[in-house]
DNA sequence: CGAGTTATGGAGCGTCCCCTCAATAATTCG
DNA sequence: CGAATTATTGAGGGGACGCTCCATAACTCG
């Protein structure tokens, strides 16, 4: 019965994350949208809603696929571990794709998350999930026998993540890639010191 | 043989500074400071400049200050060790006010550093500064007998600002207080199992 | 007191913001 | 084929944006 659509669905979303993603959901305006993706302000509108909600879904199917593929990445590792450390130090270029402007939810939530609840629950439930990762992880490092038993896997789990949000943010206020590479350097001694057996 | 102005400068300051804070560059308008701080827009734009100029003036002035005070409150400290650490994990809550929505040049940092060139500069001088201070103070430390001398004191110093930033972001981010508090003693755990003597 | 200089206040400029309202095109059904 | 439904298109509305112009007020100097 109705016009079918002229274009497709997860490209308009894909080219709308880019923008959104490089320069920000205040500073991405709807043209900027239209611009990128190719459609017209009413088939956008018609299609996604308005900007917030377009955004939104954005964010939710990168939480999900980002998830997944950290996920994927930690747990390919034959080793526990290392699998788990270099995700924290985003040593694991290929896998974790982060470009230089950052993972977009912690965008989002640094930028938002005190302004907009539905970014805020996002960013709180992908903290509570890859929370569970890293303890889950942590814990098969024990068992594996790679660091020390005597640590608790849920609390070393909540210093990783904070450990690898301020790398993350140290990759974001500019400094140098030599200073980042030292730091990420220093991070990881820091971590593999604390749970040496 | 001008006119006097009928406003406090550092009051202005003071009150732009407030909103920028609180809502970030973009946020807030120009019409925003006009209304906080009481003034004319033509006065605004006399004494000021514009919007951005004004804005730089504040972060650079917030700088000068903000690391003022941690020098001296970590400094302070009897124990250099304890000084670094509570700084580290936000613990030494009533001399770095830290507000809910965190510290302003961090926040402007991740927000703005890809874009703005002087806002950048600014991040990459304070984070020299810092890891020039917290190096200095973990030396210190080593002297004084509180954590292990075979550690590198500036590589030891990237990871605690890592680790610093971190915790600022999860508390951004929006997670509960309880969590943030999980994770503050984390982080604190992890600092100290690895410089232990 | 008058001349010169700056601060102030209000009006408003051009631009961009998000979003909507027609009108038209394309498709599936009876 | 005609009716119904949806997609696309272009134009533009109402408002907020950063910023400026201009007249006026307030002060210090000669």
């Amino acid at each position: 019965m109705p016009r079918p659509r002229k274009f497709d669905e997860q490209a308009v979303l894909t080219a709308a994350r880019a923008r959104f993603w490089r320069d920000g959901y205040a500073a991405t305006s709807v043209q900027d949208l239209t611009d990128a993706t190719g459609l017209g302000t009413q088939s956008l509108y018609g299609a996604f809603g308005n900007k917030h909600d377009l955004f939104i879904r954005i964010l939710d199917d990168y939480c999900t696929n980002q998830y997944a593929g950290l996920e994927a990445a930690i747990t390919a590792d034959p080793s526990p571990w290392h699998g788990l450390t270099s995700a924290v130090t985003f040593e694991d270029d290929g896998r974790l794709d982060l470009p230089p402007q950052g993972c977009l939810l912690a965008n989002s939530a640094a930028a938002l998350s005190t302004q907009d609840e539905q970014v805020r629950t996002r960013s709180c439930q992908i903290y509570s999930e890859t929370l569970a990762l890293f303890a889950r992880q942590i814990a098969q490092a024990q068992q594996s026998g790679e660091i020390d038993t005597g640590i608790d896997p849920e609390q070393t789990a909540r210093a990783l993540i904070a450990v690898m949000q301020g790398i993350e943010f140290l990759h974001k206020s500019g400094i140098g890639e030599d200073e980042l590479h030292l730091a990420k350097a220093a991070a990881l001694q820091l971590i593999e010191r604390s749970v040496a057996r």
